[in-house]
DNA sequence: CTGAAAGCGCTTACAG
DNA sequence: CTGAAAGCGCTTACAG
């Protein structure tokens, strides 16, 4: 690196007030030359073992890790010489990491992005840190990004890419890793996941009270539990208003723009357009719009159509998206709790939150711009 | 978690044919039963030693670190138990973790998701995991995050979120921690970038050539050398041609879609609609555009975009978006090959790739579509 | 070619 | 209230 001559001399004083480099060598400093346990000890003129109880502060109710004076004396200089604990010591000692793998199909998607700040986010606040590996829902990629988080001991693991046949994961509690799922379900595995059902539904009873009758529906991966609830609560919700979707209007597709194309073209090669279509996923639905648009149909005007999570670019385009929102970031936050509870050898419970729909202009034309 | 009696039962053998629960337990298993180097060395009736030498492959030419039946016999017992070496243990043992931190601005945002995917990406061949980290350009959670990363021991530091003037990495490298910037160049620190400037240029370049001579630039955030480059290439760029862009047509931009609206309405607002816009940041981008079209433009017609990066997304809007392509999953594997060396003590330099202009309908009008 | 020992930096019973 | 010891699972000179 081509460094300065500033930086050669050492920066005295960092903005912590820390005083790291000045002065001699710390004492028993490790090869870095961080402060080390014994760095602190020996400074406080105590024992390793009784730093170490007094900066973990061990003791219950009325048991003190050492005298009031003692304890005041060992933080003030471990804050001092900027000790942090070596974490392979700690994970070595302990077999405890403060490490969860998180497994998502990519992080690229916006989606699942939002959903992995939510679960880095609260997973710090106990002191944990991630490591996000990508899949692309590839199994033997699933299988190999497992093995490669599980070789680095994480605590725990939290799968946002699961088949909803769970038997992958079957496997993986085979291995004993605590897990928890988010985004979808699997098995009888806890998850953290939208209503998708309701979402599916909310999506239907809009376009119905719309007055559509002639449906079509881009329904997602066939192993991914979200595209899957989300059409099945949707064609309930026909099913319920007594008006019916054909099986060749219902096709699946991959969750990106492209997906959406893809699939679009497909249903429109296939007879005349529907009048609605309902897109598991709002980067699909963004797909679905251009080839609609190409085929010379004005969405919100000639076809209704509708999304999935409101994607904060859904009311940002120039026909605002219809969709359902679902609530993503909140997903991550709850879905590292519950993975923080399963380590806490708690059992718990599945959660499944509240989609809400969000209606724009492609399903109300004028009045939704 | 609701185990099934098929998964109380264990699973004899999972997919790669690694044997990991039958018969009795492992001998000198680790606390979670895992096979350690002492129980392969105990099945192998050779010392740990031995067998952490072969498993190394220690030795250079000539030299071997055990006979050849019994380096064999080693790694078919190692591979039947499915051993994997404890990460804290040798992370302790070497001070080395195989660990790299990366800090970003956000992770939604999905230029530096794809960067991201390439560092990921490219680590990994490395045997390296990474930790991200959003720091949302604040200072303060820049400073937080990166002591976090340091505190895990990372054996270098990959930064997506410079401050254009390094300060903040002038303190960083007075730590000891090698790193190096992807994204954003600041100071003399080694970084992987877009040549910025070359793209701004193009930009400039692109509109000149089809006439446009009343030029806005909405130019992101003046800490980022992204957004200063780009504007200072395209601003050049019209110099030299004897386009004079007024300062009060350059305004600064958060670099999301709403950051975009806001600048764009700063620029309405102040007279007249200029014919033609450089947004560095397509995201912005898109949200420039809603407010041309809401203020009754048509984009392509009325006025010309230009973006910055190419996302995904650009080629499917309504009116597609005519954009500089900037290599961001490139850029993040160069990233990582450039930390990978800095890491075995080499002296490296930046690197700028080239970027690409991509006209679409934005500025082609019809003709782009 | 292989073994034995030391030690990385912690935590945690166990004494006193 | 505090110290001393053991040991987590590795790697790496050092012998032989």
């Amino acid at each position: 690196m081509e460094d300065g001559p500033t930086r050669e001399e050492g920066v005295a004083v960092v903005a912590d007030g820390t005083d790291r480099t000045s002065g001699a060598e710390l004492p028993f400093a490790d090869p870095a030359g961080r402060p080390t346990l014994r760095t602190v000890a020996e400074l406080a003129g105590v024992h390793v073992s009784t730093v170490s109880r007094v900066l973990n502060h061990v003791g219950g109710p009325g048991v003190r890790p050492a005298s009031r004076t003692t304890a005041e004396r060992i933080r003030r200089i471990a804050e001092r010489v900027g000790y942090s604990p070596n974490p392979h010591a700690t994970g070595l000692r302990t077999s405890r990491s403060r490490l969860v793998g998180v497994l998502v199909p990519r992080l690229v998607d916006i989606v699942l992005a939002t959903i992995y700040e939510g679960i880095e986010e609260a997973t710090a606040t106990y002191g944990f840190s991630t490591f996000v590996a990508n899949t692309g829902d590839d199994p033997t990629a699933q299988r190999r990004r497992t093995e490669m988080v599980l070789a680095r001991r994480v605590d725990g693991v939290i799968f946002g890419d699961a088949y909803v046949d769970g038997r992958f994961l079957d496997e993986v509690a085979g291995r004993g890793a605590p897990f928890v799922l988010v985004s979808r379900r699997a098995g009888d595995y806890p998850s953290v996941t939208c209503d998708d059902v309701l979402g599916g539904r909310l999506a239907a009873e809009h376009l119905l009270a719309l007055g559509h009758r002639d449906l079509a529906v881009i329904a997602g991966e066939p192993y991914a539990s979200t595209g899957i609830d989300r059409t099945a609560g949707f064609l309930a919700a026909c099913d319920a208003a007594g008006v019916h979707v054909p099986g060749s209007r219902v096709v699946h597709s991959r969750f990106d723009t492209e997906g959406g194309r893809a699939a679009m073209s497909r249903v429109l090669a296939d007879g005349a357009a529907p009048t609605a279509v309902f897109v598991v996923n709002d980067f699909a639905a963004i797909g679905a719009m251009g080839v609609l648009r190409d085929a010379g149909l004005v969405v919100g005007r000639d076809v209704a159509v509708v999304g999935f999570n409101d994607v904060p670019l859904a009311g940002s385009l120039p026909v605002g998206l219809t969709t359902v929102r679902s609530p993503m970031h909140e997903m991550g936050v709850r879905a590292a709790h519950l993975l923080m509870r399963r380590l806490g050898g708690e059992e718990v419970a599945s959660e499944r939150l509240v989609p809400v729909l969000v209606p724009r202009a492609s399903t109300l034309g004028d009045r939704g711009a």
